[in-house]
DNA sequence: CTGAAAGCGCTTACAG
DNA sequence: CTGAAAGCGCTTACAG
């Protein structure tokens, strides 16, 4: 961009006022009946400086950005960034930009991430909460509308678009019980989250439905690698060893491997895994896992269809929506 | 936000003028030796309606948005993907708020990304290049900064920061040699990369060194799993089946994998593997992957710091950088 | 068919 | 110590 390059510099070159070049480069010459001669005068010379409106100016007066905010507990975590690279495609075709915030699974980080955003005017956030009350949200919700994604509340007034984690996790540990399997480990992640509940409430009717209802095990507290590693080195380490362990993420999930891949164990001869969430790597893995997979890209594409429908209805009702998940069968359950 | 938030209304409830709150808000009482009073009640109000400054009207006044735009050619890449989440990690430190944008390894896509950020008037640029010539490139550089990572050009006055791509190939491959490897094949990303260029050069000054000049095998065009298994596929179906497989990124590795996994070969008992790229999944491949490293994280960190200095000194002159790669030994080399 | 003017929410040189 | 005014680059109701 040279110095110049604003609707004045060309009103003067080309000598109509401000009012015009605005309206012939936002198309709006056939509302104005503006003359088929200044709309061409005008159109040569923004193509000649290669003009670019200031989108900045134009928010100014019309209050809209064209930019949405993703916050998301962690980027670094193969799930969420499959999630972002498929927001950000999807934005686009909407022609929205996106600024993507990392909330370090921190609620505290994660209020200030939003008003780094509202101070920007962004139209509309996408969001995997990391909090417990959705109250501050709905809040924020009234004047700058969110919808969450992959996490969600109970009761509450916010969008959400998400997987059906219960039913999911129901049809795995019954993939695991079908198979034999009875001692059945759960490590869970952050136990407020709601998928972490409804997944390990899927867990737990799994076993009922089989009478195994005293046999359930529960453990963890966290999304991470460390979480996974410490309760299946605890777990294979116990009198009582599982005979499957059923991961709540895929991180949750490469730490009970390292764990095991530690011992003299050996998956799924010894201890058989489900996984949750699926990923480039988890067919590379030896063996192949067995994994309840979210729709990750429907997900986001509804995601972003809502939050849009929200930016040009201000009346459409919340949406909220929850996905089936999909088993994906690796080697990493054994029949018992 | 409510609709009422901004500097007239505090300067209407205080009665004092909005010039006064705007230096009160920015902090500069003492300069304009603001009376303690005045300072307090301005504060108190902001506080009680939460005030939120306008970025937008800031950024319009003084031509500042602390934004900056990161464009990559796949956020889908986990290798992309880590370098996203720690350059977001590191702008935030400067108060500075990433837009996110994927070129999709198309060049076209990529100016029209540029377009766009140019338009909302970011301050500056991260880019992994995926054109062949810098020329576009540094004329934007002129007006708005930009800062390479990971691909780079020969001869230009660009800021780059990224691997020593030939040193790291040269010992990537010393290592399969002192391992008793001659037959190695080379499977390359994009040709006009630059990375791949070098990290070819490094793989034949290897071979040379060693005087298996006329044994160079290269193959290959793109940093894609369908590429790597391909090429994999050709390779170890012929007759004169290379002992080793360079693969010159984490992509190709695993496509690699999969082609391999689809014969009777063994890995490292049939063809030993070398990649390109780090991830946290290669240590969970059976076999674990020996693979060339990148700093990832220093290369963000200083990219980042480079283009902060950018902005904040005009003259600050251009940065070149190669960081060392490291090799981290796996499992997927055999001695021969 | 076109333009002058107000205003979006700020900052800051100028004046007192 | 404080304020009035100009201006950043736009859009748009109003007027002709």
């Amino acid at each position: 961009m040279s110095p110049e390059n604003n609707l004045k510099s060309i009103a003067r070159r080309t000598g109509v006022s401000i009012s015009t070049v605005s309206r012939v480069l936002n198309g709006k010459h056939e509302q104005y009946r503006i003359s088929a001669k200044t709309v061409k005068r005008v159109m040569d010379e923004a193509k000649r400086i290669d003009y670019k409106p200031s989108i900045l100016a134009q928010s100014l007066r019309t209050n809209k950005t064209y930019t949405i905010g993703l916050l998301i507990p962690s980027i670094d975590n193969p799930y969420f960034a499959t999630i972002a690279s498929e927001i950000v495609f999807e934005a686009k075709r909407y022609g929205y930009t996106v600024i993507l915030l990392d909330t370090l699974e921190d609620e505290g980080n994660e209020s200030e991430c939003i008003n780094t955003l509202l101070t920007r005017s962004i139209d509309g956030i996408i969001l995997v909460p990391c909090g417990e009350r959705p109250e501050s949200l709905e809040k924020i919700d009234e004047q700058t509308p969110i919808v969450l994604i992959d996490r969600y509340f109970e009761d509450t007034s916010l969008s959400y678009i998400c997987t059906d984690n219960y039913r999911g996790a129901l049809d795995g540990v019954k993939l695991l019980i079908e198979n034999g399997h009875k001692e059945i480990l759960c490590i869970r992640g952050v136990p407020h989250s709601m998928p972490s509940k409804e997944r390990v409430k899927g867990y737990i009717d799994a076993l009922r439905e089989s009478g195994f209802d005293t046999r359930s095990r529960i453990a963890g507290n966290d999304y991470s690698i460390t979480n996974g590693y410490l309760e299946t080195k605890l777990a294979i380490g116990s009198p009582a060893r599982p005979t499957a362990i059923f991961a709540l993420s895929n991180t949750i999930m490469l730490g009970a491997i390292r764990a095991i891949g530690e011992s003299s164990l050996r998956i799924p001869d010894d201890v058989s895994i489900l996984s949750f969430d699926n990923n480039l790597f988890l067919d590379f893995l030896h063996p192949a896992v067995t994994r309840i997979s979210q729709p990750t890209k429907e997900i986001s594409q509804l995601a972003v269809k809502i939050l849009m429908e929200r930016l040009s209805d201000k009346q459409s009702v919340p949406q909220q929506i929850k996905l089936p998940a999909q088993i994906i069968e690796g080697k990493s359950v054994k029949r018992l």
